[in-house]
DNA sequence: CTCTTTCTACGAAATATTTCGTAATAAAAT
DNA sequence: ATTTTATTACGAAATATTTCGTAGAAAGAG
């Protein structure tokens, strides 16, 4: 479990779509991926061969053309990137990020009320 | 209140340090900034005129030289940055976000404490 | 006044990221 | 069997970001 690379923002893009459908062709990445923006098949191949180096996909060879799938986590990214993201920004502040996440973002009922659990079982096991 | 360009990485620790110290010269930047990372003054001096074209700082002549101050507020600048990681990363949902900060990071008690206050606030004003 | 130091401005090199064109190959269609 | 289509690999152009060197001007020291 090395370093690794953070994802750039087009590489998350395309582990996105992949945490959601994988196993991908590349062109079904690219057929996903060129809904939002209009990126050439070979542009999204490209990618993909990068992030395999990379070790953020991992593949298989299917006759003539290759299956991808994520080679990092879900949850795993989105924490190495909070934690880069809360100190380059709130300077290490994870409570400052989500007093600015809430007031500006309105959310559902149940999932203000899920944080209000979260924050309960945070309190209960607050005997370090 | 056009859109202003989203600071990057390097000019957001510039932006981090006059935050806490404006107004400062390109010299007083520099001698924050070259302790995190051996940047040379040029290199300093460099972003930050690219920062005034940008509209992210704003100086103000000084005999020979010119001194700096944000052109851009600092919550403000927070909060843009925010919702584009929130989209990018949690796909738009704040309170995933909310979750996973909490979740890995302690807070202090007084901490969790404000973020209950603001649950309650956000609870109370909440009848769309 | 002359030399040294301290600025700014500018250009451009170095690096990172994104995008795509072309060639080679294999499969599929006719 | 020939042509069309789909796929990978590769290289490199286009763009964005970071870094620094050099020149010139202005201030300060001697």
């Amino acid at each position: 479990m090395a370093d690794l690379p953070k994802p750039t923002e087009a590489e998350l893009e395309i582990l996105q779509i992949l945490w959601e459908k994988e196993p991908c062709t590349v062109r079904q990445v690219n057929e996903v991926l060129s809904q939002k923006k209009k990126t050439g098949y070979t542009t999204t191949l490209k990618f993909m061969q990068i992030m395999l180096e990379k070790g953020l996909l991992k593949r298989e060879e299917a006759g003539r053309s290759h299956i991808y799938s994520s080679a990092v986590a879900e949850a795993d990214t989105q924490q190495r990137l909070l934690d880069r993201f809360v100190n380059q920004v709130f300077k290490g502040s994870a409570s400052k990020l989500v007093m600015q996440a809430l007031g500006n973002k309105k959310s559902s009922k149940d999932e203000l009320e899920q944080i209000r659990k979260l924050l309960d079982e945070i309190d209960n096991a607050d005997n370090e």
